[in-house]
DNA sequence: CCACAACCCTGAGGGC
DNA sequence: TGCCCTCAGGGTTGTG
């Protein structure tokens, strides 16, 4: 479940195999993994340009090509990864390559999804495919006081709202959960009942957790991979995410799990307390 | 503005 | 061993 920090792993595990290198031909599975634009022109455009940068925008990677960016998601299972072969593991070798981006140097771009959710586009701005996102969280421009005008006349559950892509960029299930539990904030709070310092708290915890992931090169909790193919340590450093029953490691009660805006929540009920 | 459901998809894990 | 069932979920879209 590749959120900002794994997003951002993979991004900078990729700049040394990829930047500087030409894709020289592209073949795919199945059309559906290339979401815009049409199959014959997303080819056209992206063979023969080479990758000149790497970066991310909430939970997308963009190489920008000589003219116009690569632009992909992983959603729930996807990796991208280069090599000279499709990854193998335990289990054998990567069946779930969709579509794979052969370069110049002899070496392969590869996207592998095994539920085929996420997918490739080519674009000229991210805006394109994603008009509404809200701010990057590790960057300056966010401050507590945008995080508090950014809650304001907002009625829904916090958690709910940590979740929308429009609100903070990059923030998924995972660091939603954690950041909370920091803050002591109880995930189905009215986004617009809190008070002033659970914000600063709050501001504070969404940074300190994404910080923590990227520190820890992402959480593998199944199918995430580094672009290197080995797993990250994130899931190790978790509070809450996916800790149900086990002891809250501040206060010793068992950690609950409930379900918000269709994800599982999980916190601690005497550290977060329904009242602030 | 908000809640909820459906949808995309398939592997993992539990029950029996 | 294997079949069946449920669950996992990022993001979009539609409904009320």
């Amino acid at each position: 479940m590749p959120e900002l920090p794994e997003v951002e792993t993979v991004v900078r595990g990729l700049r040394r195999p990829l930047v500087g290198q030409q894709i020289v031909a592209v073949e795919y599975e199945k059309s559906s993994v290339i979401r815009t634009p049409s199959p014959d022109e997303f080819i056209a455009r992206v063979t023969g340009q080479r990758v000149r940068s790497i970066n991310r925008r909430a939970k997308y990677i963009l190489c920008q090509l000589d003219d116009g960016i690569l632009a992909v998601h992983l959603k729930m299972t996807g990796r991208l990864y280069v090599a000279a072969q499709p990854a193998t593991e335990e289990s054998g070798v990567d069946r779930w390559v969709r579509i794979h981006f052969s370069l110049a140097n002899g070496q392969t771009l590869y996207f592998s999804d095994a539920r085929r959710f996420g997918g490739v586009f080519y674009i000229h701005d991210i805006a394109e495919i994603a008009p509404n996102l809200g701010p990057e969280p590790l960057e300056d421009g966010f401050t507590p006081a945008v995080l508090t005008e950014r809650l304001k006349g907002r009625n829904r559950q916090i958690k709910a709202l940590m979740l929308e892509q429009s609100f903070i960029a990059g923030v998924g299930n995972i660091y939603a959960d954690e950041s909370l539990f920091a803050a002591k904030i109880h995930p189905l709070r009215r986004a617009d009942t809190l008070t002033r310092p659970e914000i600063k708290r709050l501001h504070g915890t969404i940074r300190a957790a994404l910080n923590s992931g990227i520190q820890h090169e992402g959480a593998s909790i199944n199918w995430y991979r580094k672009p290197d193919g080995t797993t990250g340590q994130s899931q190790d450093h978790f509070a809450v995410y996916d800790r149900e029953g086990e002891p809250c490691l501040r206060c010793g009660a068992p950690i609950v799990k409930i379900r918000v805006a269709q994800r599982g929540t999980h916190f601690c009920p005497y550290c977060q307390p329904e009242r602030a």
